[in-house]
This record gives structure tokens, sequence and C-alpha cells, in this order.
RNA sequence: CGGGGAGUGGCGCAGCCAGGUAGCGCACCUGUUUUGGGUACAGGGGGUCGGAGGUUCGAAUCCUCUCUCCCCGACCA
């Protein structure tokens, strides 16, 4: 208990962002680069996501998505189309202006003034104008639909004040951009790649999440509907895991995208776009992090199982280094969850302890420690990171099995660890959402005594609009709460709206949030 | 972008108020010791003190400007 020695110096009930710091670097996952809200992703935290992309990629391509690639580089003209759209992103935008650098007489450097571009290009915030441009030219006919695209990019946004992982002026994403013939068509394709995020975020990175439809005010620029999933951090915070737009015929217009239906008349399309993001690394460090660093749940691990050999210099670690080398090719024959298990055997120079921590803080689910004497029993040191401490001693949970029980055992092992992360997870999502409260001093007396741990609420409303809605927008923002999201398939409103005193027509989950 | 804090070897910090030419812990390297393990001891390497300019005989320390990071707020994935 309060004996156990972690390997992080900052504990999360102590200061959770300085924690969450903490396990960014100490996890090795990435490093600031220098530059305002750009960050150096480093192998590991690179590995991960991936393993996500992969995961992710998989997904989007069994809907039958196709992969393309579109420019950085947004003409400014055609950037200008959707009133809303531009609206919401004008203020955070990079703008290139020039192509030409000359000297300043000075040692420096300066934009050269002869070679002002004529057309300002902006970086791409997002894609659905210069996808919608390319839309337009693709899509003729009603044959020509559904046309279903998707691109992992970079992304630019100017952003005030930047996390790590969770808000960057550059992140890498993954954008899926539709079009449809039917509004049918396109809210479909909405809920279907709403439901693959779900999917791949719970089963794949462990990330219990509620997925719902967003409140007006949270709605994507130029979008008619935006849904998304929310996740619950360990600080009891909201998390937007993905997002998924229904953008009626907005882009549609505004690029005109059209179709020549059976009957030969043109009709605009319906679009809708969607996207996730290296923000889903912030999410697992905040999920599934604790005192000594991050634990990667085995689905999205680069490594699932790290092989530490006990070497002392001598000249016996040959034999030791080969029976490593036999154990590890004898594990990366079974699979685990679908796939071939993915081991590392750590020959790097060093003592074992040494690295042993820094696997710790990295999270490979498990570590495996073989020395000579294992070497002659037959056995393996095997410890679980999911359940890293044996609480009542203070020490390693530390588990001395056969070399051949732990192999043959390995898929089910790595089974069970991504089952613990998830239940884990979901049970303390669970527990801290807190429903039936139908009174606004209720809600602020709840986030007024639940200040380290707040949590989630659900309460029921009229879902106004307009001035009534920014009203209400105020209201909670003078508590730092946002609405989250409309539960999809949530028990029909059966009160009264808990801002307006009329008749409730759906419940809402109402959070602070990253 | 407003308010607050901070940038000193890889990491964490002291020194700055009262200018004199850089120090501690961990990590790292070498050696000895130890060997079911976050070992111990000894020796050693590494920093133009975020950057630029200024004051001064002399600046990590004082002044000006600037960049970056953190916290709070406004904005947002």
């Amino acid at each position: 208990m309060s004996n156990i020695r972690h390997a992080l110096n900052v504990k999360r009930e102590e200061d959770f962002a300085k924690w969450y710091q903490e396990v960014i670097s100490a996890a090795d996952l990435a490093e600031e680069s220098g530059v305002r809200g750009c960050m150096v992703i480093k192998p590991w935290g690179y590995g991960i996501w991936e393993r996500i992309q992969r995961l992710m990629d998989d997904r989007i391509k069994q809907a039958g998505v196709q992969n393309t690639y579109f420019p950085i580089f947004i003409p400014l003209a055609n950037f200008e189309r959707e009133a809303a759209h531009v609206e919401g992103f004008a203020k955070e935008m990079a703008v290139v202006t020039h192509h030409r650098l000359i000297a300043d007489g000075k040692g420096g450097l300066i934009p050269d003034p002869e070679a002002k571009l004529e057309e300002p290009l902006v970086v791409r915030p997002t894609s659905e104008t210069i996808i919608g441009d390319a839309m337009s030219r693709w899509v003729q006919s009603w044959r020509d639909l559904p046309l279903m695209l998707n691109q992992w990019a970079n992304v630019v946004r100017w952003e005030m004040r930047t996390r790590m992982f969770l808000r960057t002026s550059e992140f890498l994403w993954q954008e899926g951009h539709t079009a449809h013939a039917t509004r049918e068509d396109a809210l479909e394709e909405t809920h279907r790649a709403l439901e693959m995020y779900r999917a791949c975020v719970e089963e794949d990175l462990a990330l219990p999440v509620i997925a719902g439809e967003k409140p007006e005010n949270e709605r994507f620029p130029g979008a008619d509907e935006t849904w998304s999933i929310e996740a619950m951090m360990q600080d009891g915070k909201a998390l937007q895991a993905g997002t998924s737009h229904y953008l009626g015929t907005n882009f549609a217009q505004a690029a005109n995208i059209q179709y020549q239906d059976r009957e030969g008349t043109q009709q605009h399309c319906h679009t809708t776009s969607w996207g996730t993001s290296t923000r889903l690394v912030g999410g697992l460090v905040m999920t599934h992090g604790d005192d000594d660093g991050l634990r990667v749940p085995p689905r999205v691990a680069p490594h699932q199982v790290i092989i530490l050999p006990i070497l002392r210099d001598k000249p016996e670690d040959d034999a030791l280094l080969a029976y490593c080398e036999d154990l590890r090719a004898g594990l990366a024959k079974h699979q685990a969850l679908g796939e071939p298990v993915r081991v590392l055997l750590d020959k790097m120079p060093g003592k074992a302890s040494a690295k042993r921590w820094d696997w710790v803080r990295k999270g490979a689910p498990i570590i495996l420690e073989v020395g000579p004497r294992d070497m002659e029993n037959g056995k393996v040191a095997a410890i679980r990171r999911d359940t890293l401490w044996n609480t009542e001693s203070g020490k390693l949970a530390t588990e001395f099995v056969s070399r051949d029980v732990f192999v043959s055992g390995i898929g089910q092992l790595l089974e069970d660890i991504q089952d613990s992360l998830f239940r884990e997870a979901s049970d303390r999502r669970d527990a801290n959402i807190t429903r039936g409260v139908t009174e606004w001093k209720d809600v602020v007396q709840f986030y007024k005594s639940n200040g380290k741990y707040p949590g989630w609420v659900e309460v029921q409303w009229s879902k106004p609009t307009g001035s009534a809605l920014e009203k209400v927008v105020e209201q909670l923002k003078a508590e730092k709460l946002t609405i989250r999201n409309v539960p999809r398939g949530s028990e029909p409103a059966d009160g009264v709206c808990i801002f307006t005193g009329e008749k409730a027509v759906e419940r809402i989950l109402v959070a602070r949030a990253y």
C-alpha cells in the first residue's frame, strides 16, 4: 500500500495535469518540439498510434471506404465557400502567403516580398472543402454514389492553449468523407461511422464510451448533425474521442456536388464526415495510466511481451540469450486477440532492473524476466502490467511460472489483460455517472462537493434552441460544464427540463470536458 | 489572446534579492564489489545558465525585447 515505491514521482490524486505530463515523458510517448503547440511523437508513442491506425483502417476498409490523399494546402477561395464552416475555423488557420525566402541583410531570412502568392493557401484544418471540390468532379450520376473516401493526414488548427496529444496545433488523424444520394443514406453512414468508432475505441483501445448526438451548440461548423463518442478520464472529465457528422447538403451546395438521378434531374448530394485523431493516445493515458506510468491495452501495444534476459556480462550470457530467443520465437508462433503475439527480446545492454522499470513506465502488457536459474528450471518470471503490485507486501507481483505453461497460455493471458483494463475503466465510468438529478441547484452542489472527481450527470431537458439554448450554455459555463451528448438509445424523457421547467424531451449528459 | 508561474548538463532542482566567471540528486561512463535483481563504493565525462540586445572592468544573477512551456480564463477535436 503506502510502502509501494511507484515508478513515477507524481501521483494522479496529487496533481492530475502534472501526472499526465509525466506519463507522456516517462512512457517515452512524445516531447515538446520547440515549435508552439507542436510535439515530436517518439517511437513508443508513434507505435501505439500505428496500432490504432492499423485497427481503425481495417474497420474503415471493411465498410467499403477507400483511402486517398488530398493536399495539405487549400486555396483560400475554395475554403471560403461554406459560410458556417468559415466562421468556425477562420480564427485558427495557418496561412501560406509566400513561396520564397531572401536574405534580410542581417544574416537572417525573410519572406521575399516579390514572391507573394497571388492567392493565399490555407493549411488544412480539415478537408471538407478540398475533398468536396473533388467530389463535385467525381460525382455525375446516381451510379457514382455512394462515394466513400478516407484519408490519414495531419491537420493544423492554431490553438490558443495546447496540451500534448489532447490539443496540439498540428495533429494526426483520419478523416472520412462520403457523398450519398439521399438523406437516409447519409444518415445511415453517419451512424455506421459512429458505431465503427465505438467498436474500435472500446474493443481495441479498451476505452468505454458513450455514443450520442451533440447538441446544436456543439455541432461541427457546417454540419446539420454531429454525433460523438465520449470517454471518461480518471479525473472525471469527458474526452470527445471521435465525431461523425451529417452535413446535409450544405457542403454539396457550396462545392456543387450534384448527381443526376434516375429521372434525369440534378440533385445535391448529402455528405458526411467523421474523424478520430492522435487525441486517442491522450485518452489512453488518462484512462489506463496509473502511478507507475502507462498501461497499454494488448491490442494497441506495439510489443505485448517484453523478454528481459538477466545478463551478467559473462560467457554464460550466450546460452541465456539463445534460450530467450527460443522463448521469443515460441511465443511469436501463438495467436492472441486474432493476431500473432508481438514479442520483443530486449537485448539492449544495461541492468535488467533498470530496463524493467522503463517498460513498466511505457506500459508493455507483460514483462518476462529470464535469468540463468529460470533457464535451468524451465521457468519465467512474469510481470503483468495491469496488476503490477502485490498490495499486501508492497512488492511487485512477479509470478514464477513454467515456461511451457506460460507460452501455451499467452493468448488467454493477453485477452484477460485487454478485458480487465476495459472492465476497470467501464466500472469506474458507470460508478461516476449520476442520474435522476432534477434540480439545477443540485447539479451545482454536486460539482461543488465533488471537486476532485466530478464525474458526469445525466439530466433531462426541453432541447431549447437559439437564444434559449445560449442561456443554457451560459448557465453551464458558469459551472465550467458542457453538454457532452444525448446518449444514443437512452430512456425517453419523462420529466421536466432542468433549465427551463418545460416538458423535457430528452436526456443529456453534462460534464466538465477536455 | 488576458492574468499568474517557469526556462540552469538527459531528468528533477539550488544559485539570482545583496553581479566576480556554475553546483546538488538521479541518470550516464570506468573500475571494484554484488548477483533472483529498482546493489554498494570509488573515480570520471557532460552545461557559452532558452535566444537577442544593453548596463558593467566583469552578467546565470541587473535592464529591454523575444521564443517556448505550465496553471487559470476566453476559444476549440
